[in-house]
DNA sequence: TTTATAAATGAGAATGATACTCATTTATAA
DNA sequence: TTATAAATGAGTATCATTCTCATTTATAAA
């Protein structure tokens, strides 16, 4: 795996903004990559405390918004009211259908729609910068 | 303006759930289809408080979940932890536009995305339910 | 390697929107 | 008019996230 490379690169970027390279700060990149999924700040800070990496609730949320600042994670609402980090890492763009009942997520993309959105964007005179667009439903094992 | 059946209506939708008619629950009524805009829970708590009805926040909140439940009000989450309301009536769905700079709200609808929204959903084996689609990026005037 | 220091950390407090509690008030059906 | 179930409101609670600031630490220079 590419990891290695991955955390020279995070390394270059803290060094570069004048940042220090720590261990929680390391912690918290290396639980982003190891897990695909779509992660609360509290699952991560757990998941580094059981790994015995002192950290606290501070830090990650502080590290998290590094690691989105600068193309390493991707963070979402889904308007519950807890945000979810998602490693940006070999992930193209892509937008999400949540289950309402058991909270699955799974990623699509389409790229007609992309393409829509710049049209629509357009038509309004809007300079497109971001999109959220989330498809709510119950999935085949909730119906 | 049909207001008077919209009035009517509401009064019937509450007598149907059992639930009381109070000065509060007609405040929060006309207040959410007088103003055609994307409003806070705290702006018409002062709208209702400035035209000199009695009401506490407590009761903006309780009210508007009932209009939302009942079709007479559309709840928006753009991500800021602050929820907007916007009238339902006479309004047909369409989702938003914000710009990232003043904040300002325009409101779109596409049939095509609506439509591939529903293949998306049908792909991945979900009964779709609600959507959230929302574009960002700065209007005309802020760019 | 030691040192100086600017930055990072963490514990706990602060924040802010929204929900809850419960004593009091009120709408409504009889 | 009355009985009563429901609504209200003041204030408290909640919960994710951010902030504060005293202490610790990474790092560049000596």
């Amino acid at each position: 795996m590419a990891n290695d490379k991955l955390l020279s690169d995070f390394k270059d970027v803290l060094k570069k903004e004048g940042l220090k390279v720590t261990p929680q700060r390391i912690a918290v990149l290396e639980e982003i990559i190891k897990d695909k999924g779509h992660r609360e700040s509290e699952d991560i800070y757990m998941a580094i405390k059981i790994r015995k990496t002192h950290v606290s609730r501070a830090t990650v949320y502080r590290t998290l918004d590094i690691l989105v600042q600068n193309g390493f994670a991707r963070k979402l609402n889904l308007g519950d009211g807890r945000a979810r980090y998602e490693t940006k890492i070999d992930s193209p763009h892509h937008d999400h259908i949540i289950c309402n009942e058991c909270g699955k997520i799974i990623e699509f993309v389409n790229d007609e729609i992309e393409k829509m959105q710049e049209e629509i964007a357009k038509q309004h005179q809007f300079k497109l910068q971001q999109h959220i667009h989330q498809l709510f439903g119950l999935c085949k094992e909730c119906q």
